[in-house]
DNA sequence: CCTTGACCTAGAGCGCACTCCAGCATTTAC
DNA sequence: GTAAATGCTGGAGTGCGCTCTAGGTCAAGG
């Protein structure tokens, strides 16, 4: 498989395919005869499991520590739980504090409609009233 | 209330009130006879609401732009609750994806556990473990 | 007075995660 | 045999969200 079409099926671009390559978040692959990468199906794998660190927001730094960890083998067995581990703790975090953003949205989508369905006829700043409901400054 | 106080209650540095201030997140304040910054208590709710946006990842173009549509008066309040309801997809969609992880990472820190008490006798890649489990792959 | 500290401005610099570019080689299809 | 597609390299460029710097002003305390 080129990178071409590893592209595709990943669906990381062929530029970010080298640069986690360059950056080792992806094994050196080998060549043919024209220099060419050719990939093994299994990187796919690890490709969807880069992905899904990513999205969890941990950095490529701390990623490429966990591909080296990886290479070296099944005694950095610990060292890659406990770096999951310390990402379930902040994705943990981040939940709680998206649903917190969740419901303070809600709260001034219902301000908004009420005040459209009144027909525009209060004008204090809704922020004062989110304020006033305890809603904002839990914590920061 | 001069700049420095505001930004040990804000929790923003004082350069990012300035940079807020500057790409229009932030009204003007008035100044003293010196120039400085003289800020309402009342900035401070702007403030939490503003860094809560930024807690559900929305950039600060869109920020500026809801501040501007703010300014404005009530009748933009149908376009910012537009863009408060875009957002909540967006939260809601992220903290689905986040949950996801959170299973998978759970399920990786087992499977680790698991081969940590083995006494590392089993030497497959976990990638492939995950994959066999049908738990990446489920978009991308 | 004079120093100290908080504030001011304009603009440069930084870390991140890509993304793009120029210039070239190889392979494939016609 | 040639043109198009795909690939290669090294390095520059981009957008974001700040953060820092240099060089200055101003107000209060000793």
């Amino acid at each position: 498989m080129y990178i071409g079409e590893l592209s595709t099926q990943s669906g990381l671009s062929i530029d970010t395919l080298r640069y986690y390559e360059k950056i080792g978040l992806i094994p050196d692959p080998t060549r043919d005869q024209g220099g060419r990468r050719v990939y093994q199906e299994s990187i796919k794998d690890w490709i969807a499991f880069l992905k899904k660190l990513r999205a969890t927001g941990m950095g490529v730094k701390d990623m490429a520590r966990y591909a080296a960890l990886r290479e070296m083998g099944p005694e950095t067995a610990n060292q890659r739980r406990k770096m999951l581990e310390d990402r379930r703790d902040i994705v943990s975090a981040k939940i709680d504090e998206l649903s917190d953003c969740l419901n303070l949205l809600n709260y001034k989508i219902d301000l908004y409609e009420e005040m459209e369905r009144d027909g525009l006829k209060t004008s204090s700043p809704l922020e004062a009233k989110v304020q006033t409901k305890g809603l904002l400054k839990k914590e920061n």
